[in-house]
DNA sequence: GTCCAGGGTCCCA
DNA sequence: TGGGACCCTGGA
């Protein structure tokens, strides 16, 4: 098996990245992690400023490189942020973290399940809502499966849907589903509105508010200015900002300023 | 076994 | 604008 090796230029630590809340769909393996999204699945092991990687290089270049933000330079706004006392400790807890660019619809679906419930039964629901409704995928031998599609999520009934547990969130994941199937909402309109409107729209569907419009916009939509704010960052905001924090001083990367904060708060502490 | 809280949102007063 | 209800389970 061979791998395509990426020099990477600092900044990015691929474990750190994985188990920062963004996403759900890793899995340790052999010393590295296979990463699933969407219909791709690939192993990665870092290796100081080496990321190896199963896949080929055309599909590393073209898809796995923005999925871990290696092309922004991260460095220039570490920069930026160090004015801020708090962002400087949150920084150097958290040196190795990318706000990652996730599938859109994988996105949604997966913070609409977040709400109100803990990263591992997150994992959890997400993994098996993948393995009864998504397609296998074979990795180096590993079978995963694929995130099931907008059709098929839009026309399951909540009877079928009630084998993830995912409790009263089920009917939240087929309303999702069937405003992205119908176009009312659509990726390309997420993205291309502005902040705020982006927002209104996302918050049409049921069981999508303020923080979970903002997770998306900034995950899977390519928002870098939003900031969700969740217990964590509640709390560090309480604790290390005296309870104010005009999230504006980070303009325009606030997205990677509160990642940065969510994991030293949850981590570093 | 028991209890609290979890990367919230909705509904109702 | 504030407070309770909500499915379920991980972790203490």
């Amino acid at each position: 098996m061979s791998y395509f090796e990426y020099k990477l230029n600092g900044d990015f630590d691929l474990e750190q990245t994985l188990d920062s809340g963004q996403c759900f769909r890793y899995f340790d393996r052999d010393g590295g992690f296979i990463v699933v999204s969407g219909r791709r699945a690939a192993h990665f092991v870092q290796e100081g400023d080496c990321l190896k990687c199963s896949s080929s290089k055309d599909e590393f270049n073209s898809y796995w490189l923005d999925y871990f933000d290696l092309s922004r330079d991260y460095a220039a706004i570490k920069k930026q942020f160090s004015f801020d006392e708090v962002m400087k400790k949150s920084m150097e807890f958290a040196y190795g973290v990318r706000v990652m660019r996730q599938d859109f619809f994988e996105n949604l679906i997966t913070f609409i399940i977040s709400q109100q419930n803990n990263i591992p039964r997150i994992k959890k629901i997400v993994n098996s809502l993948c393995e009864n409704f998504g397609e296998k995928i074979d990795v180096m031998g590993d079978v995963m499966y694929s995130f099931p599609t907008v059709e098929v999520l839009a026309n399951l009934d909540s009877d079928k849907l009630s084998v993830i547990n995912a409790g009263y969130r089920a009917a939240y994941i087929i309303d999702g589903a069937k405003k992205v199937l119908s176009g009312e909402i659509t990726e390309e309109n997420i993205r291309n509105l502005d902040y705020e409107n982006a927002k209104a729209q996302l918050k049409k569907i049921n069981g999508v508010g303020d923080k979970v419009a903002n997770c998306v916009l900034l995950f899977g939509a390519g928002h870098i200015q939003a900031f969700p704010i969740d217990v964590w960052i509640k709390r560090g905001i309480d604790e290390m900002y005296n309870g104010v924090l005009d999230t504006e001083i980070f303009s325009p990367y606030g997205g990677i300023a509160q990642q940065y904060l969510f994991y030293y708060m949850r981590k570093g502490r």
